[in-house]
DNA sequence: CTTCTCACG
DNA sequence: ACGTACGTGAGAAGC
């Protein structure tokens, strides 16, 4: 009657509490000593503001860092926010080169973060165990992807090699390894199978990049003909179709001109001609119905896209567009995740499911049963559903999460 | 408490 | 003319 819940939501609350109480264990002494070493570089960057600017003040302070900067400086302002001018990345990217203030922001930004959120907010979140127990929350988000509070641990950094060292202090218990699955572009993947596109299936049948495979067929050129700066723009194209991406945003995003990003998008519709006859199915029946839905038959309703204002209309469509494949993404891990538990219990019971980041899943094991956890993982994440296309997903073990990933 | 900013997929 | 990519959680500032 309710598939969604009985055979995905149920099973997993079971496995989610099970994650919660086994938690991750943390290297708390290096946590401290990492950020015993950040200290004295955020304190020598705010020496170097202060003398840029002439004065001390709270660079924490959006308010007073725009006082700063657009009047003391007197650098062009950009956008504004409701109670004055930003000065997000974005808008500071923009002056990097006009003042040498805007670097020493950049910096001390990216160590404050580190800091404070990173070292004091784990430290704080570390229990007497010495493992870190998350909140999983199974009813929060709009999508059906579950979050994780109190400690997040669903957005430590990757992105930066200053940022990625905190992987290193997640780590396995003595004797034991951590192996790590996650899925390859399980959101396009998704989107090939729902809109059933053939060049798009056909992309991911043959196995080879998929970034490169778009821009190769979207500019009629060989794949060993593209460059790393098309492939980029691929990948940027690929990437705003899952979220109903508009040409001023890819413009702004790639960095061309609106009328060059309308290109790329229109010669990416007209190739994989299945997702724009897709995109319009699923507005068109969000309209009608007033909402979106998974493979698996979960919905999300969407007021927004009866929405008078156009704005909001628009954004409902791009609601409707994203939700069934952030969805069934999400509905797809989960069923993984249920089959990971139940082949780990019955086969190697000594190995615990005990990270999900949307894509990826980690198992603590004893090392001598890391190989064979690693196995597990793969398979079960691979053979979670049948799509059009494979579905793959890759495993490492390490001590770490840093070494794992 | 809201706003701004920034970390992740 | 206007606004402009989906989904989250957390810390600091300031009201
Ligand atoms: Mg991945």
């Amino acid at each position: 009657m309710y598939p969604v819940l009985a055979d995905i939501e149920i099973p997993l609350a079971e496995v989610l509490s099970s994650m919660e109480i086994e938690g991750i264990r943390l290297d708390a002494a290096a946590l401290h000593s990492f950020g015993e070493e950040l200290l004295p570089k955020i304190d020598g960057l705010a020496g170097e503001i202060y003398a840029a600017a002439g004065h001390e003040f709270n660079i924490g302070s959006p308010k007073q860092l725009s006082v700063v900067l657009f009047e003391e400086l007197g650098l062009p302002a950009g956008k504004k926010r409701k109670t004055g001018y930003s000065t997000d990345a974005d808008t500071l990217e923009a002056l990097r080169d006009k003042h040498q203030i805007i670097p020493l922001i950049f910096e001390y930004r990216t160590l404050t973060k580190l800091y404070n959120t990173y070292v004091r907010g784990l430290e704080a979140a570390v229990s007497p165990d010495g493992r870190m127990h998350t909140t999983f929350k199974q009813t929060e988000t709009r999508t059906g992807r579950i979050s994780s509070a109190e400690p997040n641990i669903q957005n430590i950094p990757v992105r930066t090699e200053i940022g990625r060292n905190f992987r290193k202090f997640f780590v396995a218990d003595e004797g034991n390894l951590l192996a790590d699955a996650d899925y390859s572009q399980i959101e396009l993947r998704v989107l090939a199978h729902l809109s059933g596109d053939k060049a798009m299936i056909k992309t991911f049948c043959e196995g080879g990049d998929i970034h490169t495979e778009t821009a190769a067929s979207v500019l009629g050129l060989p794949p060993e003909w593209i460059t790393p700066e098309q492939r980029r723009s691929a990948k940027a194209v690929n990437f705003g179709i899952v979220y109903g991406i508009g040409a001023f945003s890819l413009a702004k995003d790639i960095n061309v001109s609106v009328a060059e990003a309308k290109r790329y998008i229109d010669d990416y519709l007209t190739h994989y001609s299945g997702v724009r006859e897709y995109m319009d199915k699923v507005t068109k029946s969000a309209e009608k119905d007033g909402w979106a839905v998974t493979m698996f038959g979960r919905r999300r309703f969407i007021p927004e896209i009866l929405s008078t204002n156009k704005t909001v209309k628009a954004l409902g469509k791009r609601i409707a567009m994203n939700t069934p494949i952030q969805g069934t993404a999400a509905d797809i891990i989960k069923i993984a995740m249920v089959r990971v538990y139940r082949r780990l219990k019955a086969e190697l019971p000594e190995a615990r499911l005990i990270l999900q980041v949307h894509d990826e899943l980690i198992v603590e094991a004893p090392e001598e049963k890391a190989a064979q956890a690693a196995r597990i993982l793969t398979e079960e994440m691979q053979g979670a559903v049948k799509l059009a296309v494979p579905l793959t997903a890759d495993a490492k073990e390490g001590r770490s999460w840093y070494e794992a990933h």
